[in-house]
This record gives structure tokens, C-alpha cells and sequence, in this order.
DNA sequence: AGGTAAATTTAGTCTTGACTAAAATAAAGT
DNA sequence: ACTTTATTTTAGTCAAGACTAAATTTACCT
């Protein structure tokens, strides 16, 4: 069995790689920022994992995960979102409150555990967030959507995913109407980074800062 | 937040004092084998323990909560417990499944997922064993049952509480089709320490160790 | 190409909670 | 009361995973 920490870890490489805003290296800085921890003692996680053989590690330039990392981090993240989805659809966990909880449930979950709520939920390949969930043997469809913030004057588009890092901010998702399926129209876009105008349903129309849309992400309709 | 460690040990010392089999003293020999450590690392936690008042210690006689400590020992049994009732009403978890599950469980979850559970299953008192469920301020109401090895012959009882020590002792127990509120009539009682013979509910009679007979907790009828 | 700033690694500590081996204490029998 | 045995405690290690401070490497700028 695997450590919590070390499962955090190949988790933050693997989405840090594969995430919408993917950087060209993941660099120890970065990792050490999102583990929480200072750079020094992520450099010593990081030669510990590539010593295990978990991933590649060129000092000084940054790491990738090897195969074996990799398939931790889909199964961590597996758990992850299977568990999220649990207790937003099961125990009605609002949008904002499931990722803490399941921070700590998916390193304490058995396999029979994940079997069961994964049944329960009918095989779901999308998460509480729009994210896609990893199948049992760490298959997974990544899918690319346009951002909020870039859609076109005009354009109708369905809300499809959302960012999870920052917990106050899918209150305020969430407050505006914005959830998963959602149909949106952008009426306006204030220039100079301004807000976006945006219809949201059939309501009235709200305005959204752009730091917001840009972590919305959208299929335009028609 | 209290580490995972010290909350095994506190539940295990609140059990050994409660228990129906409870011991005089709750020495360090037992507290290290419940725990699966060596009497040495016992005495190194229990010292830490009293240092944070969490126990009375009295070096070379053995240990007893304080009502901190008790508090705490409480609060993670009402955790363990709800979970297992969860596991098994909610998930379909067998008898002899849910207390592995339970133990890593009880440590990862949040104040906001025991409200969600324990709603959900509608404050329940008794969990999955049999076993008195804490309530939110600690309040336990300890049963005193009789053992069905203590039942004459010819008299019936209801199964009121199993043991759970033992998760091949509870999948045989199970087989045998005994559950908390099975009838069953003990029909003969062999010398010498010798099995008993049972009317489970309306089945065909059948013999019981005395070992097993030992670990249900009855009620006797009429 | 040289110099500086930023990022990274190294070196050395700390805490937690385990361990073994040895010493100390308590209990029990003659 | 003394000796033997079992239990408990002390002393000293170890591994994991964090930290700070110092040294090193890279990258960028003129």
C-alpha cells in the first residue's frame, strides 16, 4: 500500500500534465506549490518516486510519470471522482463541498468500496464537475472544451465542465445559476478584459468576470 | 486535528474498559496486542496520551480515560459505527465486511458526512452488531446482555448483539442464519463444554461451539 | 560572454510512531 | 523472605515526510 502522500503526488503530476493549462514541464516549484509543501521537500518526494521507478525526474528541468505512476494517479483519481459524484448525487453535497471531503475518502476506500458506489451510480464516465472518470483499468477520455471567456458575442453554448480548485468560486457558479448542462448566451463583452453579459437560461441577464469564464468550459450550440 | 494513531488507541482503551469482557486493568500488554504493536511503543503513546491529558496513567498498573480522552474515544466509535451501518444498509455490505471498511473510513470523514449518514439512516441507536451508537454529544446507552452459552436449555432468546471481533466468526455466524433479532431455542447442551443445539427460527435444529455461543448477546423470551 | 535573479538541490533537523534490546519493577511460589 | 518469571519501562534506532538555510544550477539580460 501505497502512501497518502505519495498518492497526492503522481495525483497533482498527473493533472498538472494532462490539465487544461497544462505547462511545458512540470517543474518542482509547481508541484511544491499545489502539494502545499516548499520546493525542498518536494524534490525529495520527487527523487523518492523516480527512485520507485514512478517516474522520470531530470534534476533541475522537471518530472513526467511513467507508466506505473500513471496508473496510480488515474486509480487515486478514479476514487476521487467516483467518490465526489457519491456524495453529490447520494448524500446531496452541494457542488462546492465535495472535493475536501473526497480529498481524505480516496486514500481510505477499498476496491470493493469503489466497486460498490461505482454500481450504485451506474457506471458514470462524468464526474460532479464535468470531469471524466478513469474506468476501472485507467482508461480515459479527455476532452477539450472552449472556455467561457472565449466564446463569441452572440454565441449560445452549454455549460459542459468546471474548474473544482477553488471552492468559493463554484458557490458563486453555482449561486448564478451555472451548472453542469446549463445553456448559456453571451450577450455582451466588455472590452479591455472587461466582464462578459451573459443570458443564463431564460433568466435575466448577469454579468461575469472573466477570471470566472475562463475556468468555465463550454460546447457552443449550433 | 488528532492523528489517526491516537484515535485507535483511545478507542481501543474506552472498549477494553467497557467491554463485556472487561478486564480489571487496562495494562499495556493488552492495550499493544489490540493495538498490533509491541508493549514498548504502547507505553511511548500512552505516556504521550497522559502528557496531553487525555488519560490517567499509573506506570506499571495500567491506564483509564479522562473525560477528554473519553470524549474523543466516543466520538470516533459513533464515527466506526454509523459508518458500518451505513456500509450495510445503504451499500449492501455484508456483516463481516464492514468493520475493515470502517476503520480507515472513520478517520477520513468530516463533521458535515456523519450528520449526512446518520439523517440518512435516520438516527439510528443501534448499529450494525448490535452495538449502542454514541449520539453528538457522546451519551452511549451500554446494554448488558446475556451470552448464549448462559442460556438454559429448553429456553428461547432473541440475538440481540454479536460480536465483531472476529470477521470469520460473523460470516459463520451468518451461514448458520443468525442476525440481530434471529429467535433462536436452545435444544440440548452437551456436557463438558460441549456444543449446544439450536432452533434457529423454524429450521432444522443445528449445533453451535461453545466459543461462537460465547460472542452472541441474547435476550431470553418469556 | 558575464552577472544577476530565480529556481532547484543539498545538507542537516524535527516530529510521529513504530522497533529491539536491556533494565527495572511487580507478582507468585516455595 | 528470596528467587524466578512475566510485565513494563527506558534507551537508543529507524523511516517517512515535512522544514530551514546554504549551495548550486539555470536562465535571462545587457
Amino acid at each position: 500500500m501505497l502512501s497518502q502522500s505519495i498518492e497526492d503526488y503522481l495525483k497533482i503530476i498527473y493533472k498538472l500534465q494532462h490539465g487544461s493549462d497544462a505547462p511545458t514541464q512540470v517543474t518542482t516549484s509547481l508541484l511544491a506549490e499545489r502539494m502545499g509543501v516548499t520546493a525542498a521537500s518536494a524534490t525529495n518526494m520527487i527523487k523518492k518516486l523516480a527512485e520507485m521507478n514512478l517516474l522520470e525526474y531530470a534534476p533541475y528541468k522537471g518530472v513526467a510519470l511513467r507508466e506505473a505512476g500513471e496508473k496510480i494517479a488515474l486509480e487515486t483519481i478514479r476514487h476521487h471522482r467516483l467518490i465526489e459524484l457519491y456524495l453529490s448525487e447520494a448524500l446531496g453535497y452541494s457542488w462546492d463541498a465535495v472535493d475536501a471531503e473526497a480529498e481524505r475518502l480516496e486514500h481510505a476506500i477499498s476496491e470493493e468500496f469503489e466497486e460498490r458506489i461505482d454500481r450504485m451510480l451506474g457506471y458514470p464516465t462524468i464526474g460532479a464537475h464535468g470531469e471524466p472518470i478513469p474506468d476501472k483499468n485507467g482508461q480515459i477520455e479527455e476532452q477539450t472544451y472552449a472556455r467561457l471567456s472565449d466564446i463569441e458575442r452572440g454565441q449560445r453554448a452549454v455549460v459542459k465542465r468546471v474548474s473544482d480548485r477553488d471552492a468559493a468560486m463554484l458557490r458563486y457558479m453555482n449561486d448564478m445559476g451555472l451548472r453542469l448542462g446549463t445553456v448559456v448566451k453571451v450577450c455582451e463583452k466588455a472590452p479591455f478584459k472587461g466582464p462578459l453579459t451573459l443570458l443564463i437560461e431564460a433568466d435575466q441577464p448577469r454579468t461575469l468576470g472573466l477570471e470566472v469564464a475562463h475556468h468555465i468550459f463550454v460546447d457552443p450550440v449550433r
